[in-house]
DNA sequence: CTCGATCCATACGACAGCGTATCGATACGG
DNA sequence: CCGTATCGATACGCTGTCGTATGGATCGAG
């Protein structure tokens, strides 16, 4: 798939390199992270290659030794980016709107899909998809210790923040629990989950689901 | 890490060949499907290196080209086999057994983690951990389209399964696919959450969930 | 015992990717 | 105008991996 091409690979560089581009654009330390995160989101952490970001760049890898030791360092810098990111991303700007615990758990869980809500941040636009880096991300920790303790950190607050908003209207702690737990695999796992649904749409059914768990 | 040796590399195959062994235990095709779908629970599709398989099955890739084409190959054979383990495994298992369709659904959940389930039939043996190959295919299914059409037809079937089994108790059609939606979700994607419980162990709040799926 | 089928070892050429080293090039403060 | 800080281009060495080619080695059938 990729040792296929017999020859002719040695395309000359001087293609863009010398021609009169005239942005010296700088590459900031941000832009390397930024892009990573794109590779990482469309092709998981085997995607992440130094050389590849730095053509997406339109640069060499020769900045990118500069700003960083290794490729290490870049894979822990996305991680601290993005944990930074859906931190002060999920649960403030939720909260932040006021409302009822209802209305707030059906603001959460239209978060990641809702490309208005979306639009209002300026997230998508900075490094792809935020849910598709997501995936990546927990796909990733199943075989990352450092990322699934990361991650584990993240899912503990989501988690409790869920347990206090179902909370608010339901008194069971168990019910509590195992509703915290449906809602949360079901807005992480239909992503993996590739059946379809009749005539209804994925959307339709996910608020089918999430209406019964805030009955 | 490999070219430590310097020579000394023409092991004498009389060690396996001659001695009593009585097992010249050629490497069968399906030897390397078994092997990559280890490579592929443990890694993802990327860590599907021939090089690497052929060392894990004490052998050189010299074989491996006898068997298989290329590595695309290989892929498109893991990909078969998986499905027809998983198919006749899931569904005809579960329905093999009798009891009414709360029985059944609870069994339909209980195995993927059940050892004892697992272990009655011959499949953990095989090839490294059922679940985690299929978490790592869903995943795959994610970017390449090959593996998401072959995903899709799977899960249909495992969706309409569970659409009949609920549908047994529950009369509303809604509530029938909302429910099923729910209990997938959650037995696929909570093994792409970090998330603790407190006193409570994951598969305690499963079984919570599940109880009140089948309410 | 010979022969074909099946599998394995080894060497080879090609390429991608990492990290290094060196030499620019540009911008900005003084 | 100069020098330093911040980047970028290029070339290099090295490893990992693919796919190919070729020549054994072993086993079972005849």
């Amino acid at each position: 798939m990729q040792a296929g091409q017999p020859a002719a690979v040695s395309i000359p560089r001087e293609t863009r390199a010398r021609t009169t581009i005239a942005a010296p654009t700088r590459t900031p330390r941000s832009g390397w992270v930024d892009e990573g995160l794109r590779a990482l989101a469309s092709g998981g952490p085997d995607a992440v290659r130094i050389e590849t970001l730095a053509q997406a760049l339109g640069v060499t890898k020769g900045g990118f030794y500069w700003h960083f030791d290794d490729r290490r360092a870049l894979l822990e810098e996305m991680l601290e980016t993005w944990e930074r990111m859906t931190v002060d991303e999920v649960i403030e700007a939720v909260e932040g709107e006021g409302g009822d615990a209802r209305a707030k758990l059906r603001r959460l869980f239209a978060l990641p899909d809702d490309r208005a809500v979306r639009h209002a941040r300026r997230l998508a636009s900075s490094s792809g998809d935020l849910v598709k880096i997501e995936l990546a991300i927990r796909d990733w920790a199943r075989r990352d210790k450092t990322v699934s303790r990361r991650l584990k950190r993240l899912d503990n607050r989501r988690m409790d923040y869920m347990r206090s908003l179902f909370g608010a209207f339901c008194p069971d702690e168990e019910e509590v629990e195992a509703r915290c737990m449906l809602a949360f695999s079901a807005f992480i796992g239909h992503h993996f989950i590739a059946a379809d649904h009749g005539g209804r749409s994925r959307a339709d059914v996910l608020a089918l689901a999430l209406r019964r768990l805030l009955a």
